[in-house]
This record gives C-alpha cells, structure tokens and sequence, in this order.
DNA sequence: AATATTTTTTAATCAAGCCTAAAAATTAAG
DNA sequence: CTTAATTTTTAGGCTTGATTAAAAAATATT
C-alpha cells in the first residue's frame, strides 16, 4: 500500500477542493492536475480500490481518513521544505514552490519530523499558510481576512497570501509589502477598488483590487 | 535533453565501474542495478542516443564528458544531502545512504551550491567519501591504504569506509570504529587475518580480516 | 577449426500514468 | 417528458522502465 507521487498530488488537490467546494469533482481535478477527465477517473478508482478516497460516479471524490492524513502529511512536508528553503538557504519566498513540491515526496514521517526539529517547530510557512503538526492536525490561522476589506484608518498585519505563485510574489517584492509588515489604510477608490497604504517609514503602497483581494491581513485592535 | 532518475542512476554505476574495470560491462550493471541484461541494454542504447555514453555491444559503456559531469553532479549531491542528514538532522551514518538516493534526483544546481554553502563547502560525506565540487571536480583522497595492509605497531586513522551498507557501519558502530579516529595495529593473526586495534584509551578491538579489508585509512608518519 | 559456454540482444509482455476520441450517463432546458 | 448540453466513462494507444524466454553473437575450450 504505498502512494505514489502522483497519487500524493492528488490526494492534496482533493483536500484543497473539498475544503472549498465539499466535494472534488472529476472536472475540478482535471483543471487542478492539468490532466484530462479520462485520467482522472482512472485515478480517482485506484485511490478509491485502496481507501484513501470515497468515491461516487458523477458526484465527485471525498477524502477518508487515511487519505486525509496522507494528504495533510504531505503539505507538512511541502512546507517545512519551504521554511528550510527560505530560512536555511536564504530561497527568495517567490521562488521555493516548485522545490517543495518535489522534496515533498522523499521521505518518511522519522525524516520529516527531524526536519521540523531542525526548524525549531514552524508554525507557518513562508507564504503565511499553517504548517500540519506530527500527528497531521492542521492548525486554524486566526480570523484573518482579505486586505481589500479593511477601512480607511485601519491598522493591519500582513500574515498571509491566497495565492503563491511566483508572479504575485514578485509583484508583491516589488511593492515593498512582506509577511509581518504593518501597514495603515490611507486610501480607498471606489471608481476600481484599488487602494493606498502607509508603510512604517510613511511611504506610500498602491494596490489594485486584484492584488489586495489576495493579501490576507490581521487588523490590529 | 532531461535525464530521468534511472538514466542518474546508471550513470553513477557506469562511473563506478569505469573506476575499478575501465569500463562498465552489460553484466557487471545489470548486478550493480538490481536489473536485468536485456533491461540495460535498452538503457545504455537510450544513453548513447543522448550522448552521454559511448557504447559498443559486446564491449561495454563508458561515459562522455557530458555524461561524467552529470554523474558526478549527482555524486555531489548525494553526499551533501548525507552530510546534511548526519550534521543537521543527526542522523547517524549507518541510515542517510538510502534516503540520499532519493534527494540526490531532486533540483538543480543553483539549489545544491545554495545546500553546499549552507554546509560551509564540505570536503568529505560522511563515509569519508570526497565531494565533488560545484564544476564537477572530484576532489582525490589522500594515499588511502586498507587497514589490512597496516603492519602490526603502525599507527593510523580511519578516514574512509568501501562500503557504507547500514550492516557494515552498523557493526563498525558496535565495534566503536568511527572517521577520525586512530588505533595503532597490536596483532595480527595469521590464521585467519584478523587483526587486534589498540584504541586511544586501551581498548582493544578485534577485526576479521573481511571488516578489515573495508576500512580505509591513513598512516601516521 | 569446431564445438561449447558465456554474454548480449531481440521479441513479446507488463504496469503505471498519461493521452485522444467516442460512447454513455447525468443534469438542464424547453 | 423529451431533447439538448454537460460531464464522466470506456476504449484504444503511447511512453518509460521493467521482465522472461529465445535467438544471436562473441569468447573459450578442445
Ligand atoms: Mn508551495
Ligand atoms: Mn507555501
Ligand atoms: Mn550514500
Ligand atoms: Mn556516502
């Protein structure tokens, strides 16, 4: 009963597409894996002959248990890869993605849990995502909420991103806005929802609603 | 031009072989493979058609220059990882062997220089083995001699091991034979060719003539 | 040189994962 | 309820890297 590299990869795009739709249907997955439908189902049946998923034609895939877990092991992985990538080799944020989703396959739980002792116990992971403790509980990051939510006069901690893809990172260097930093809401437009922020040393960021629909923030109280 | 993980693989069994037979033989590389004849000789027909190999039938493979720098690429990944596991993530020395095979297929090259400076540009893995440099460049051991040729009342230190199966260094373990440390040969039975170590505090350990053979060390002038 | 032995290659199969195109099942619309 | 549109499955193939068994080629032996 061993899984695949492939299989793991689809055992976490069912995690991510339950979480979001309830169910993993085969179309979603085929976009999600840049696969074909007919691929699809041939895997979703193996996953199913050997209990990672529950599985009903035409209505789409859930996780069991034990793929759950496998699921949620494997972005334990993923992502103390990603810490030990920009902490220990000093990988810029935007570049360790598709890294982590190579090492994320070698290795077993004994490796991984050096590793996270290694790393002193992360608790996020670079782009700000919670990172599975050793038993495969992933821990809630509290109440953070879309940047472009926030008002005028609010003060907020940027603490995470929804989307990781090398691009918006980049973009996200070049504006100057990282985890951690804080920032004011100086202004907003309602002709496109694009807003302005203060910067600790009072410069001034402006983001479109596109980019700061996608910045996750923790208003301060 | 990409090179799978089992075209990586055989490439550092046929450097291997060409070391100690000047070339890599069908047979010797179906045993050292774990594989069969017919399987190789569909590999080494791959490799030959990507230039990595030159190969004549009935008169074994040797590599281009294309095909040693990937090989020893893959060596010097290899054994940063096992220095990383040893020094980082304290594994002991006997168990990095197999999980080094995997990691050694991961990434690129920006990636293990980045892993190579975190390490601060080790010389030796863990077995004593060299590592070779970011060009390619394997870095030559020092006059290493098996501890069997040693005469009895010469002094050495171990510095090097022929083989690293987690049975062999799991007996050195046992027997308290570790890199780095110095014995001074006390007898040596003709008989059977073991042979007696005198250790840095008294101790004395007894070797068969099979362990000896395996160790490699270095003479004290 | 002729035969025997060893080594290598060919040929036919297999398994995992993927693909495209056609058929079938399901859901949506009229 | 019947037809149309969508979604999923089946069927047939491809690629990589294996396997076994038989054929062919190269060595070794007499
Ligand atoms: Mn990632
Ligand atoms: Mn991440
Ligand atoms: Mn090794
Ligand atoms: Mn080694």
């Amino acid at each position: 009963m061993n899984i695949s590299i492939s299989q793991e990869n689809y055992l976490k795009s069912i995690l991510k597409l339950e979480a979001s739709d309830g169910v993993a249907t085969n179309q979603a997955l085929a976009q999600n894996m840049e696969s074909t439908p007919a691929a699809v189902t041939g895997m979703l049946r193996k996953l199913m002959k050997e209990g990672l998923i529950e599985y009903e034609a035409y209505h789409g895939a859930r996780l069991t248990e034990s793929g759950k877990h496998h699921a949620l092991l494997t972005i334990r992985k993923h992502r103390l890869w990603e810490v030990f990538l920009v902490e220990k080799l000093n990988f810029p944020w935007d570049s360790v993605h598709s890294l982590a989703e190579e090492l994320e396959h070698v290795g077993d739980e004994a490796f991984v849990n050096r590793l996270d002792e290694f790393l002193n116990h992360p608790v996020f992971d670079p782009h700000g995502d919670p990172i599975p403790d050793a038993k495969g509980v992933m821990r809630e990051r509290p109440n953070l909420i879309p940047s472009n939510l926030a008002e005028v006069g609010d003060v907020f901690v940027v603490c995470g991103v929804v989307d990781s893809s090398s691009e918006f990172l980049r973009h996200l260097n070049q504006l100057g806005v990282k985890l951690g930093k804080s920032f004011q809401v100086y202004k907003r437009y309602a002709f496109d929802g694009s807003s302005e922020w203060k910067g600790n040393q009072g410069r001034l960021v402006t983001l479109s609603s596109h980019v700061s629909e996608k910045i996750l923030i923790q208003l301060q109280s």
